[in-house]
DNA sequence: GTCTATAGAGTGATAGAC
DNA sequence: GTCTATCACTCTATAGAC
């Protein structure tokens, strides 16, 4: 279930719509209207594939999060890969679906809109997500100074959420971004050669 | 004005409570009578001291983001501090602001839910923040590596907002975050003792 | 400066035809 | 699987008394 590309069925076309509307204008902000005119359907047709406009939150939030799960896990498995490497190659991937809207967005900023009893589905998965950049880091380096472990964690994963932030109102490109955020994630792993 | 406060006369208390609700729900999933329930009076006594809903959201983000412009300028202008300690007494008190949601938030988490055009004021307050916070980095170091002036601002940056992603789900104590922003934002800017 | 009453529009969701 | 029609409710905002 890729909700990144438009097309496929109608459940999927729901999908996509909402996963737009839902970032760029919040989720109580989108009426299902809204949702069903983004898919070329009428609004009561919506009931026919979700029982409740918290569904439609609930299903994209899960199909937001796949494919940087899919993406940790594919690294995760490439032997050929050092730690660093993984770790950089989750880092480039998060930020650019981050930057682009129109594919996904936060699936933590999704969550986060609904009610929190009802997302625990989306938010174990985006706790293995956590997990993955949890193993990736500590196995690039144990950290050093006052920085380690879960500190480094820490920072790393508010400065790759943060993007959100810059790419609402900065003139980036999201290739610039992508480097300096996997220059500074380096950066702050990697010990001074003479400390 | 500081919203952060209770007490105060009717208009304080409005923006202290909308502050809180749309900080917690978001601006959209907040109704005016939320609002005025929790500043203790009647949905319509709202209108007597602003003119619409959107209008509360505007001087909410104004007042948000004062304090940590006030803080910037008293920082700029101590001759005793250095740059550096410019930049983390700014890191440290925004990080415990956007911590302490009950006092205060992204500023422009809220102006981000607003119609862009109609928040330029707050958005005006939130660059002269940005610019504090550029200066007092280019300040502290030109940068290293493939680090320099704009990119470090911009991950550091990245990094402060992303807090309030953290707060939300992680179970950690704000003088912890604090301090490894703090140590993080150095160790960008700190080039290695041997390059 | 706050209240009651209410207008006017929009909301999520259901019923039932095709 | 989508449609039209509609219900019951909530929303922002206004009018006017006190």
């Amino acid at each position: 279930m890729d909700i990144g590309k438009a097309g496929g069925g109608g459940r999927e076309r729901i999908l996509h719509a909402a996963s737009k509307l839902f970032l760029s204008q919040g989720y109580a902000a989108t009426s299902t209207r809204d949702i069903a005119h983004a898919a070329g359907i009428r609004q009561p047709s919506l009931y026919h594939h979700f029982a409740t406009k918290a569904d439609i939150l609930h299903a994209v939030a899960l199909a937001t999060v796949e494919p940087s799960l899919r993406k940790a896990e594919e690294l995760a498995s490439d032997e050929k890969l050092t730690p660093h490497d993984r770790l950089m190659g989750l880092v480039d991937f998060d930020v650019r679906l981050l930057w682009e809207s129109d594919r996904s967005s936060s699936a933590f900023a999704l969550v986060a809109q609904g009610t929190v009893a009802e997302m625990n589905g989306p938010l174990d998965r985006f706790s293995e997500l956590q997990g993955f950049y949890r193993s990736f880091i500590v196995e690039t380096s144990p950290g050093w100074g006052d920085l380690r472990g879960d500190d480094l964690v820490g920072v790393i994963f508010s400065m790759i959420e943060g993007v959100v932030f810059r790419r609402a109102y900065e003139q980036v490109d999201v290739n610039e971004v992508s480097r300096q955020t996997m220059a500074a994630v380096a950066r702050l792993l990697t010990p001074p050669k003479q400390a």
